[in-house]
DNA sequence: TTGGACTAAGTCAACGTTGACGTAACGTGG
DNA sequence: CCACGTTACGTCAACGTTGACTTAGTCCAA
């Protein structure tokens, strides 16, 4: 592995020192007209790119952020990245991205090693909700902003989406196009204890204050998967459970709600009107097209890229960002 | 943002020099039994972490690798992603994501920061198969791998899957469960030059060689994704071609297929025996679940990394290394 | 003409680590 | 007890860049 050329080669072949170069390549100001041509000529012959490592050694500053998510398979955490991807772009900065499959020893050293690559921040979707490691980390100065999850502190913040609004706007939508039956797919929910609980309980508010019926009966917990939806609705329709609106925690579940429900024959949404949550891509793509609480994924990457930029100039304390969640109404619902 | 401490912290603590703090922690040969505890403990004191980008400065190696696709919204380049990194995991690396939107430019500038990044080696789905922009990089010293297209040359090796046989193996089940009415949902395909025409090259020699009648008419083009699936299924049933057999060119659109099967009140697969490629996770998920030929991402991966290995210790030129394909066989067909 | 302000450079050290080399102390065989 | 190898360190420079400071020259107003 060759080193490449350094300033100093271009300072040789440009008849200038070292300084002077890199004065032109990180557009300082301090040099003529002349010498910036000879000089961007000489970096142009030689081939020369600054070395980060040298440069961040010392500036202690990379342009790079870390962004830390439990896997990438799920169409929701992919999508996710994206977002945060596309954001780290619009403000000139790459990512690195690396997953934790909900490990915390894996997730501390995740983030042992962004900070010894000195990222300016990292955006991290913790496991299982982990608030520990997170203030370690920042109190040792890596600028942190994490999903789902309300904190803050020094160096720490915090970007969540409003998730009980949006089960009352799924939820609501169900009640206002006169379903009366509604059943709730949850998941049995080990980790995200977070966000789980809110879902429910604003299910069962909403039935409440539109004066329907609730009982545990029509809450089913399994796992967030489209199998685990499937299983769910089966076991609904298996217990005889009357039942003409669906609302599911996340997408995977509400696609496989469709499943069950073309096997046993009901139409939807005719006889069964579905709501899923998130609104991955796919939603659009189904048959019946998927209503869905849509997570506005490039702007909770805008807002945490921000948040970050914020942190790293303001004061120490900075309040948690709320993203907006919105009702995408498509065929099912 | 601190620095945090350095070798030189704790080997004033420790009463030693910071060469043998570092000797310590790199656990070269030369300290004494009483020595190393004593740094030990003085690391653990000051909770040193070693500066990655002062290692690297020297050393050149940054025991960090670089994978660059095109997205990774896609569950292929997911799955692939995924299995990447659990291969660079298992190697004690870390990796640097990152996806260029098949933007040929953005390409060249991911590859311009891994290496200004000192990455040990980059592994990359080219944007629609370019080779110069790998070529250029690899000669500058970033030795490559490249996935899905053949390639080799100093610091450039490459991992292909073998898509002419996954399609036999796809049709050929057909066949051999006695479907003889076949159609193939290909995709229009601007990019991906390479591998495109292998699959319908497969799909006509395989009917062929089976006897079985092969027109234009039996292939479908649209894009490779749900909707353009459905689509291509649609245009197929509405131009009256009989069929009994379907061979898409992914999984999305076997899906979409399926979907417009169940809209015109086919059975999947009494009716219509249907077979996807790549096998991504959901295929498992669908009802009826996809038959489909599967790509072994793990294998992928694992060969991907282990050729950089062999690229960094061996001599110039690697042959290209090809990653077994598989029937997976579910309900679909 | 002097002095001050400004411009266009150059010099040197430092970032935190490791490679190359030096050296004092100790042991060991003859 | 001397020569020699080995062990356990220490010293110093270097990696490629930038921060802080210095310097030489120019321009202009007083």
């Amino acid at each position: 592995m060759p080193s490449g050329p350094t300033l100093h080669d271009v300072a040789a072949l440009a008849g200038v020192s070292p300084r002077t170069v890199s004065r032109v390549v990180n557009d300082e100001a301090g040099f003529g007209e002349a010498t910036r041509l000879r000089v961007l000529e000489a970096i142009e012959k030689v081939g020369y790119r600054p070395n980060m490592l040298a440069r961040a050694l010392i500036t202690r500053r990379t342009g790079t952020l870390g962004l830390v998510v439990p896997q990438m398979v799920d169409p929701f955490f992919a999508e996710l990245v994206d977002g945060v991807q596309a954001a780290a772009k619009a403000s000139g900065r790459t990512m690195i991205i690396a997953k934790h499959d909900d490990d915390l020893t894996e997730f501390d050293s995740i983030l042992e090693t962004l900070s010894s690559f000195a990222v300016d921040g990292a955006i991290v979707y913790s496991p299982r909700g982990e608030r520990a490691t997170l203030f370690k980390h920042a109190l040792r100065g890596l600028p942190t902003v994490a999903f789902g999850m309300e904190i803050s502190g020094t160096n720490l913040g915090s970007v969540l989406w409003d998730v009980s609004r949006g089960a009352e706007l799924g939820v609501g939508h169900l009640v206002r196009i006169g379903r009366t039956k509604l059943v709730m797919l949850s998941h049995t929910g080990a980790g995200d204890s977070l966000l789980l609980p809110r879902r429910e309980t604003a299910f069962r508010h909403t039935l409440q204050s539109a004066g329907l019926e609730f009982s545990e009966a029509r809450v089913v917990r399994k796992d967030p998967t489209i199998e685990g939806g499937r299983a769910a609705m089966d076991a609904v329709l298996a217990a005889g459970t009357p039942v003409d609106g669906v609302f599911a925690y996340n997408d995977a579940m509400a696609i496989g709600a469709l499943q069950a429900l073309a096997v046993a024959g009901l139409r939807v949404p005719d006889d069964v009107a579905l709501v899923g949550f998130n609104d991955i891509a796919m939603c659009s793509a189904l048959v019946p097209a998927l209503t869905s609480v849509r997570l506005d994924r490039a702007a909770i990457g805008r807002e945490a890229v921000a948040l970050l930029d914020r942190m790293r100039s303001g004061p120490d304390h900075h309040p948690p960002v709320y993203v907006d969640v919105e009702l995408i109404v498509r065929q099912s619902a």
